[in-house]
DNA sequence: AATATATTTCAATTTGGCTGAAGGAAAAAT
DNA sequence: ATTTTTCCTTCAGCCAAATTGAAATATATT
């Protein structure tokens, strides 16, 4: 039997590269980690480390060590999660979201949350859609909030809404001064940066567009920047361009496919903790409200489930 | 502290409704099962049945219910894919062999070995000897089949088998007609084509003859085409002469050190993975079987350890 | 109320990890 | 090369914690 902590021992171990170290760590004697190490290979059948001294990791060990990491983390969240409910405590949750939906949504709706939930605790991580994937599927964070995107298996989604797409340029630029929705035709003649909604888009004609791109962000901040400098036109969803340096203008697209979906994003098979589910409602209840403030689209549209 | 046995007694207990099925179901006493309820219970300030029965569960049963099932089921499947790696059923092995092993006898082995791990990965490469030695030595792959050779230092050898060499003409070479193994002598006025198996040979007769060899080559197919253009004749171990272009001819060769060794090499100093100790053990269970198909060698000499 | 079923409690026992001291092996220092 | 130091392993005894079996108690059933 393989005892959890003797895989925190290991960790430990791993980590510090010797075993009286460890022992300090743990509270406890280098034999007791000694004798503990010894029955976990010889329940795997192969050493951990390289040598008796304990700086050297083998293969197995390297394997073991990152698994033994995700087990005793998803453990102890578990555990926490029971004991916090049965304290009657809301517990923390870790809300991990695209920085344009944290910094312009989230502030306003974490804060009536938590005047309803007042013994909750909330962590809030922005990036980009993919890292956010990651998070939920890896079980470092209980909800996301980003682009439904394939990708990793084991995360269910839920459609919250969708957001209209505007090219963003100069003041200056001569598209700022078309009248009316822009046709794909109109913007072929400027460098495009890309961003990552817009690996999203399907639609042919852009496609056409993006394969002429030599440009590339990933931070908001500096894809602005860039346009500002004069390296050409982006494309951003509108709660990005909310709050626009005013030497930029954002212009809407014709096209009709051009929308930004945002998700709910869970690890699946999973049980949410009450406070994920309180603030699944939350959303739910609050995202209408808003939607004319900020002009997106909730519609009683189906998400799309990876 | 909480333990994971608590929380798995409890998941029974829930689902069977009762003590003694579940203490059946875990091969203990319905008194052990109660007091580790009860501990658990006490861990958490709370009841998780609404009677002493175990009919039904309070709200706080429900959730650490649906927790712990995660919970186990995440550790269940963790510790999996840690055992199972550790027997070497998962994981990724790059191999690299001569050609003429990988053509030959890799596909058949390889495919034994997938059958029964089922989740291993295999990344094979073919190349000579030296480049062989020199991907094992810089740690580039785990597992390497060459002929011993001197050369790089760090690496582990273990012999696997040997294979006789073979002098390969033309149909029509007089050499051809020649009856019984051929005698150096006999190969004295054919131009010899070298290749890298050759530097392995010793004889002080052979020595002779290659220092008079004014080509060589290093690739079986391009060997093979200059023999077939009458370019020479050259020697070459009898795997690689197994489905031999029709106007070529394999001639048996007397001197009985006319071998190739076969070895299996792995960075020395280092603890193999898992997955590389499984492949080596079967490659030692397998190769006595297919030594009667290819007429190969596998005594129980002991390698050349470098 | 009486019987049957299910659970708790308690003392005794077993299991298994932990400690501390002694011994051995590797690295560092002389 | 030899000594010293550091680090690890091993072993016997210890101790805590889980388990058992029997008796007591609570809950359902008739």
């Amino acid at each position: 039997m393989i005892r959890i902590d003797s895989l925190r021992a290991f960790i430990v171990v791993a980590e510090t590269g010797t075993l009286r170290e460890a022992a300090d760590q743990l509270n406890r004697t280098q034999s007791a980690l000694s004798m503990t190490l010894k029955q976990l290979e010889a329940e795997l059948g192969g050493s951990l480390f390289e040598t008796d001294r304990k700086r050297d990791l083998t293969d197995l060990g390297h394997y073991v060590r990152q698994v033994a990491l995700d087990i005793v983390r998803d453990h102890d969240h578990g555990i926490d999660l029971i004991k916090r409910y049965a304290k009657g405590k809301s517990g923390r949750l870790r809300l991990v979201s695209v920085p344009s939906v944290a910094a312009l949504i989230l502030p306003d709706l974490l804060q009536t949350f938590l005047d309803t939930q007042k013994d909750a605790e909330i962590d809030l991580v922005d990036t980009d859609s993919a890292a956010v994937r990651k998070a939920i599927a890896s079980g470092r964070a209980d909800l996301g909030i980003a682009s439904p995107g394939a990708g990793l298996d084991g995360i269910e989604t839920e459609f919250l809404f969708s957001d209209e797409l505007y090219a963003v340029c100069r003041k200056d630029c001569t598209l700022a001064q078309c009248r009316g929705p822009l046709e794909w035709g109109q913007l072929q003649d400027f460098p495009l940066i890309m961003n990552e909604t817009l690996f999203q888009l399907e639609s042919i004609e852009f496609r056409r567009l993006a394969s002429h791109s030599r440009l590339s962000a990933r931070n908001i901040l500096s894809l602005l920047a860039m346009v500002r400098a004069g390296a050409g036109i982006t494309i951003l969803p509108g709660l990005a361009t909310v709050s626009l340096d005013p030497e930029l203008v954002a212009l809407p697209l014709a096209d009709p496919a051009c929308l930004r979906n945002v998700c709910l994003l869970s690890r699946s098979g999973r049980a949410p903790s009450p406070i994920a589910q309180a603030m699944r409602l939350h959303l739910r209840n609050s995202l209408p409200l808003l939607a004319g403030r900020y002009g997106f689209i909730t519609g009683q549209e189906n998400g799309n489930p990876v």
